[in-house]
DNA sequence: TCATGGTACTCAAGAATCTGACTATTCCTA
DNA sequence: TAGGAATAGTCAGATTCTTGAGTACCATGA
């Protein structure tokens, strides 16, 4: 019962379509909260079906029409209650860190190789969060802007996001080196 | 089906038994990987049907009997091939970031209590994390270890927790008082 | 001595999630 | 002018995960 929490969330700041809010638990969201595409349409058919969003259809012209969606004042209060109780502990889980656990029992070319292709994937998402973070505070200095700022909860997120994203970003490139080190130079001295 | 490798990964080090291995997904592989025990008594039934693990009852005197379990030659295969194939990005569902990223517009007060919380929790485990790596490399320098030890995975992987960790230590302090100054100073000058 | 907490599991039901396919239209490119 | 990518979804089925309860035994402290 949290991805309903997590699509409200999202769903604050702009109306969006299900496609457009899976777009973005490709991207921003994603830095917290992992969904398919499925989950959230049929996500978004109960919020309708209970009243915390509401949708309306969109005819477009050149592409096939669709339906936005935004938070009801019962969305709301649900919001509002889920922000009051008590949080789960976060839950994680990353097949990389599993392979690297079994790295001494295992070839590990393969898992260096993923380490790498994972760095790189990282790099760029620092990059995009760097930009998203400038075009939140739109030209205002970062302490100006948290302090005084309208809507500063998607910069806040995003921010968690971008030091998750550096974190794991050294650590592969540390994980890989060492690792190839041990490959290449004779291990047992 | 990725629980499976965790389990494993999980065993590789030592036999374990399914209360034990519950145990340390709620500390070290935590890290990594979130089960509950639930799921790994039944993963645990699982693998020793298709062969991967073997279990041995142990008889004990002064507490229940246990079956502790050890990772088969075909188990070892199955990771080598796991290990091999590419990965899933890793995916993290975390309530109290969708609490923060909906935080304008609903009461910041509890939000502020989970983040304080939150991060006596990581100061918590960010002790356990640098006890058991000195623990891993058993009076050895890092960079020693790291050359020339005979099992570096769990030191690595625990690494990884550790920066995790870290950064939302940081991230956890920076946004509570980020929400506290907001909420007793004026927001708008 | 009685409650509490740790060890060691098991079971069932229901909710959530993932896999994989499928429809339909339009725009852009080769 | 056909093929592919992007937009905008839907559906069914299988698997996985969570919730909640229950069993049993021993040790420790009040």
């Amino acid at each position: 019962m949290a991805l309903r929490h997590a699509v409200l969330a999202a769903l604050l700041d702009e109306e969006l379509s299900g496609y457009q809010l899976a777009k973005s638990f490709d991207l921003g969201v994603a830095n917290f909260w992992h969904a398919l595409p499925q989950q959230l349409y049929a996500e978004l058919a109960k919020l309708e079906a209970d009243g915390l969003v509401a949708g309306r259809e969109v005819v477009q012209e050149s592409r096939p029409n669709k339906r936005l969606f935004k938070v009801t004042d019962e969305g709301l209060a649900e919001l509002e209650r889920f922000a009051a109780a008590s949080a789960k502990p976060s839950m994680l889980r990353d097949d990389l860190a599993v392979k690297v656990q079994s790295s001494d029992l295992v070839d590990t070319a393969p898992v260096i190789a993923q380490l790498r292709e994972r760095a790189t994937f990282a790099r760029a998402k620092i990059e995009l969060f760097e930009s998203l973070l400038l075009k939140f505070r739109k030209g205002l200095g970062e302490e100006e802007f948290l302090r005084g700022g309208e809507r500063i909860g998607p910069y806040l997120t995003c921010l968690g996001g971008l030091v998750f994203e550096q974190g794991y970003l050294e650590w592969c490139e540390r994980i890989a080196g060492i690792l190839e080190a041990r490959k290449s130079g004779g291990r047992h001295e």
